[in-house]
DNA sequence: ACGCGTTACTAACGCGCGTTAGCGAGGCAC
DNA sequence: GTGCCTCGCTAACGCGCGTTAGTAACGCGT
């Protein structure tokens, strides 16, 4: 492209000053002493030359690339239906702007290989990683050689500092808002697999709301799903073989609108038959049919938390072991009281 | 982190070699000699120290930064609404990795400053630059210095290489697909306002389909929306004030399913009293209720297509001028004919 | 035996910055 | 006037690589 990208050089020589000045100048050095008048013709000249520091270079010399990492660890399907990724990724990006970084996504499908080459190339001063599994041996040696490194989720039993909502009480606080409703019979159908974290707890949440309240856990009343709405609407459907279910806890809103589908595929209604709660409050929940009362997630606040505290990691200020963020239940209409008579039959398919 | 990263001179030494032939093996540098003895050298203790060059050193010395930059150009609210962007995200850095490079993202709000720096700053190699706006002067300037850039969507009048679906056809086949089931009566309700190019020219395929049936083209049919739903369901109330319309392409799936919650609080079914098809073929688009008709969009593949396009321009090889991807029309059961005797309410409101 | 080309490698330089050590000028106390 | 600050600035170095120019050894033909 041009020819001549100016250099911090010929900054120095049209303002009549050393590169080291001008290098103070516009890193606003602490501790640098330089007159108002100097500072100006500086800025003045880089303003004029259209100069920008050569990144590399300063990565190279200052040792270190202010960037910051984004690893997807989770599987290609959930990132595609991860509805929420695109708020995380402006919230980490905001953070990372105030202080001057940029930054790095990498998306890792299960077999893509490794992402510690772009901490250990120094690409990048830190990762934040993104629904890591239990199983990741890869993040437990970065982390050991002290890599900073902050986990966006729950990895139990590792001392990484995370950012996360409290999944439990949040599972809890909407099985709890159908079991208020007069709800007995509730189902759960899981948002993934539970080797990750979040269906773990999620679930956990779950069974807490009902021991509290004295129903006893079902575990047949638990079905995993698998990230996408085909796989709710799967779990849904086995569990309507059991004609007792009056209201499902899905543990994410993609598998509680799959979970919907199969509801209306029986005939059934929601929620006059069947009450569905979901979790995460995508952008769509609110016009869902009906409307899904959920459990909001705040994508990014968990994005910018995730991006803060993974700078203060780097640049040595102490860090919370774990954030926290809140959660909020949005009550839609997607929940109701359960039908006075028991589960009753419209237009679908008659018991057998 | 760990006290001493690898150099490629301690690689060198271990090896028995100089760094420049650490530097030759590690880059499969072309035209260099290197007997097979050596190279295996070379390579196992570059392994054995776990060696991992430092990205900014290599990109100082190589003049490339060996980075792929994506810039996400649309307003806050279409980034969140955008359910393609993790599958692009991925199509892209698939690209990238086949390359050995790696992907930023510069997500930007309306006025959060410039991305020039960017690419500027040799943080970046190239750009992909997702849904630029016709009012981008920025981007011209850019341009305009030589700078690699690769347009994911189209921007007419500038001569940028660009990778993008044929919305015009796309969006003629949705509609001649509503004209062959019967319908005479359609709306439109467009993705996006008119200063994106991917709304105009959804409605253009969508105005060709109808003056290629013979049906004039009605501008009181088309209502802007706004990228999500909600904006999808103001429009289809609007729409709804007239009681002639049997059917309605809305250029977006977010759209049309704000549009179908309209026509549900109508009191109105789909398709039986309104046939809906949208555009993009969102993962949740099977499970809408009913399964929406809609274009799919290849959107793994516009994201690999695009960083393909810009590895090639900066690399220096040809690029098309214009990439374009194949479309689909996926019927489902959100279309189907017109009903026989003009529409009719069902438990709605009664016309007044 | 000599020249010439090829093979296999290396010394030395520089990419563009940040940083460390230090220098001169001016002020202040004595 | 001398000593000792602080203020404002700079020369010089090196970060870790890629690359250019070059050398030594080794055939191979005549």
């Amino acid at each position: 492209m041009h020819v001549n990208r100016p250099r911090s050089k010929d900054v120095a020589a049209l303002a009549g000053v050393s590169t080291t000045t001008v290098s103070f100048v516009l890193n606003d050095r602490a501790g640098a002493a330089i007159s108002p008048e100097t500072r100006r013709r500086v800025l003045e000249a880089a303003e004029q030359l259209g100069y920008h520091p050569h990144a590399s270079a300063r990565g190279l010399a200052g040792g270190r690339s202010n960037t910051l990492g984004l690893v997807l660890r989770q599987s290609p399907e959930q990132v595609a239906e991860d509805a929420l990724l695109a708020e995380t990724l402006r919230g980490l990006s905001a953070a990372a702007r105030a202080a001057r970084y940029r930054v790095l996504v990498e998306p890792l499908g299960a077999r893509d290989g490794t992402y510690t080459d772009l901490i250990r190339s120094r690409g990048t001063d830190g990762l934040v990683v993104s629904g890591p599994r239990v199983d990741d041996e890869e993040l437990g040696r970065l982390v050991a050689d002290g890599a900073p490194v902050v986990i966006q989720g729950s990895l139990p039993g590792v001392d990484i500092p995370s950012v996360d909502v409290d999944n439990v009480a949040a599972a809890r606080a909407a099985t709890s808002h159908l079991i208020e409703l007069g709800h007995r019979s509730i189902a759960c159908i899981t948002n993934a697999p539970f080797h990750y974290a979040a269906a773990r707890e999620r679930r956990d949440g779950y069974r807490m709301a009902l021991e509290a309240a004295g129903i006893p856990f079902d575990d047949t009343l638990v079905v995993e799903a698998n990230f996408d709405a085909a796989s709710g609407r799967r779990a849904m459907s086995r569990l309507l073989n059991r004609d007792d279910i009056t209201a499902v806890f899905a543990a994410s809103d993609v598998v509680a609108f799959g979970a919907m589908a199969a509801i209306r595929e029986a005939g059934l209604r929601v929620p006059g038959d069947i009450a569905v709660v979901g979790f995460d409050d995508i952008p769509l929940a609110g016009y869902f049919d009906p409307p899904l009362t959920t459990v909001h997630l705040p994508a990014h606040d968990l994005g910018r938390a995730a991006g803060v505290a993974l700078l203060d990691r780097i640049n040595g200020r102490p860090v919370e072991r774990r954030t926290v963020l809140p959660t909020e239940l949005v009550i839609r209409s997607s929940t109701a009281p359960p039908p006075a008579t028991g589960r009753r039959s419209r237009d679908g398919p008659q018991p057998n």
